[in-house]
DNA sequence: CGGAAAGTTCGACTCTGATCGTACTGTTCG
DNA sequence: CGAACAGTACGATCAGAGTCGAACTTTCCG
């Protein structure tokens, strides 16, 4: 097989997604994966951002994040890539994708120009 | 006083958002508070939504939900009554509000009209 | 004044969820 | 084939969040 099973879009919930969302591990992966919008690899993506947790973590996280129907998965030799479910989430979610890509990690962000105070 | 302090909608992240949605009662709150539009005493909201949790759980609710900026609070004798920032939280969060009003509750309203296959 | 009602605060309990380590599966390549 | 690598599955552990009950505060009214 080279496609792993997810949710149809009409079936997911926003509780679920929210859920999702409320893990700040997540939330940096799908933001990175709203910035790079193509297949990547998840591992990596996290290594890059900072993030340093077992691999069988990651492999949690993003079973959660697939089964609140944001990403997918698609097998490619050895490894495995994620990518953004980006129209069916904007179809079911409009605006979504946009508020977290366009407001940047609280965490991991901290040059933001908050300092207007 | 008749106002309780709630934080300045620019310095609200989505991180504590998210979380603050996450947790079922907080997000069943803040639909009925969408569609009430007004102020109103979340202990009755809550009842009504058939939640039934103890008053110290409400208020800490509420409390998570004003930290959030999501909602605020205004004294009135003896009771005190809630209600959406939504021009904050739209002027924020465009569409954040549209989407939990337009996606009711998987959990609680089990007649959503979902049968569309 | 004194009781009633609504809400907050605090401490304690519980239970979900994030994390890790190990074992296992599947793929690539020497 | 067999070693190495990526990821999954499972069980155990631990921290954090939701929940409750009791005590306290504040307000209203008899």
């Amino acid at each position: 097989m080279t496609e792993v099973i997810e949710p149809a879009i009409e079936t997911v919930t926003i509780d679920v997604v929210l859920s999702a969302l409320a893990d700040p591990v997540r939330l940096t992966l799908v933001r990175a994966l709203v910035a790079a919008g193509d297949w990547t690899c998840g591992s990596d993506v996290l290594k890059e951002a900072g993030v340093t947790i077992g691999k069988s973590t990651v492999s949690h996280h993003i079973k959660v994040l697939r089964d609140a129907g944001l990403i997918r998965t698609r097998v490619d030799g050895i490894r495995r890539l994620v990518t953004l479910r980006y129209d069916d989430v904007e179809q079911r979610f409009p605006g979504l994708l946009s508020m977290l890509r366009e407001h940047a990690s609280a965490r991991t962000a901290a040059a933001a120009p908050t300092s207007s105070a």
